[in-house]
DNA sequence: GGTGCGATGTATCGGTCCGATACATCGCGG
DNA sequence: CCGCGATGTATCGGACCGATACATCGCACC
């Protein structure tokens, strides 16, 4: 997942590794807290090492302007390559269980404007797909299981209920979408475009974990 | 985490490996797909080792009857001992920044029913407040660097501040119920006379379930 | 009467990712 | 002149996952 999200990003600019968190963390902020250096640096040199981006030193401007008494101090800056290209390419179009899971949907949606039409609507039915499943053992739990828990799970299922409910919804929105060929829900401009009740109640915190 | 919920579970019954993650299953269902063996295993082996659990080989009942010519298989049983409780007893009351991530948040509000009041509203609040701040980063990224990114990040992120705010209204009710003296819908008082079965709904007769 | 198949059951291995930690530079206000 | 928060690179141990292997049981299907 880590590897897509860096190939997206490099894909705009190069960049070195604190600003490359900055951007990540922008990117999925919605679905992920913060990825870590812990994961970050050690996934940048597999890259590396795999041909998939460069890292350089970033080199002080001429040399002539300002001698660097302060000897400047080591930024890396990665930058993807052709072949990372194509590794980004074939990694965003190939779908798989881990796509529809919370990150991976999630990162996948976040470089959707660098999928296929095709590719987008696969992903977004699969992950209606998995929600629907989600939702239905829930209900199941709350219907048949629900007098072996007590009072604060049953209300813990009865919130993820809400939220699968909510996001298949969304889903189906965004497939309709496509469909009708344009991109993602129009920004809703405040009137014109409008749906009706738009901004009551959201799906709670369901399409993170994570950090599940 | 997975500590936490296993010392959780066996304290209602001892069970074995595969009974423990179908629990596991059904009480985090709604914050985290399912557990897998490769860390089920591992942390019972842990948890054995510091003592928290014990386990044993099924007997296959008196030896006598049924001799066991299809000699029984290796099922395990794992039961919690004291020291185990007076674990959970401290993982459960000890809070940190781990606590109101995605994940640590819903074991503990699944365990609220063993959980003292005063802690409850410690997580309840600390989990609002970090929701709070993820919200304000989203609207941020919304109202200021909205031209950076592209229609389908932002739908993203429109719809993960949606969620937030929802969850900041389901956390404020739940604080409330807190306050007033009541539990999520049913009164229950978790004292420390770990017994399985936890008291049956008392003056509340309804026990609704909703089929939408 | 066999045969396959899904549920039950235990277990390991490689790999991804996180949290804590360490260390260094820079600009700024006190 | 000193601390302090932002910038910046990097490692290490540990938690957790996904794939995999293997064995038993009951049951439906032919």
């Amino acid at each position: 997942m880590l590897e897509l999200a860096i190939l997206g990003l490099l894909q705009e600019a190069p960049m070195h590794g604190y600003e490359l968190r900055k951007e990540l963390t922008a990117k999925l902020g919605a679905i992920r807290a913060a990825i870590s250096y812990g994961s970050l640096y050690p996934t940048l040199r597999r890259l590396q090492a795999a041909g998939w981006i460069t890292e350089a030193a970033e080199t002080p401007a001429t040399a002539e302007e300002v001698p660097a008494l302060t000897s400047r101090r080591g930024r890396v800056v990665y930058t993807i390559t052709a072949e990372g290209k194509e590794r980004f390419a074939q990694l965003i179009a190939q779908t798989g269980p881990e796509t529809y899971g919370d990150t991976g949907f999630g990162v996948h949606f976040a470089f959707f404007s660098r999928t296929d039409r095709a590719t987008r609507l696969r992903i977004l039915e699969g992950r209606r797909r998995t929600i629907e499943e989600r939702r239905e053992g829930l209900r199941d739990m709350l219907g048949r299981a629900a007098e072996r828990l007590d009072a604060y799970t049953l209300e813990l299922q009865r919130h993820g209920l809400e939220a699968c409910e909510r996001e298949v919804r969304w889903l189906e929105e965004l497939i309709a979408n496509e469909r009708s060929g344009r991109a993602p829900t129009v920004p809703n401009d405040g009137t014109a475009g409008g749906r009706r009740e738009d901004n009551s109640p959201p799906p709670p915190g369901e399409s993170r974990k994570e950090r599940p």
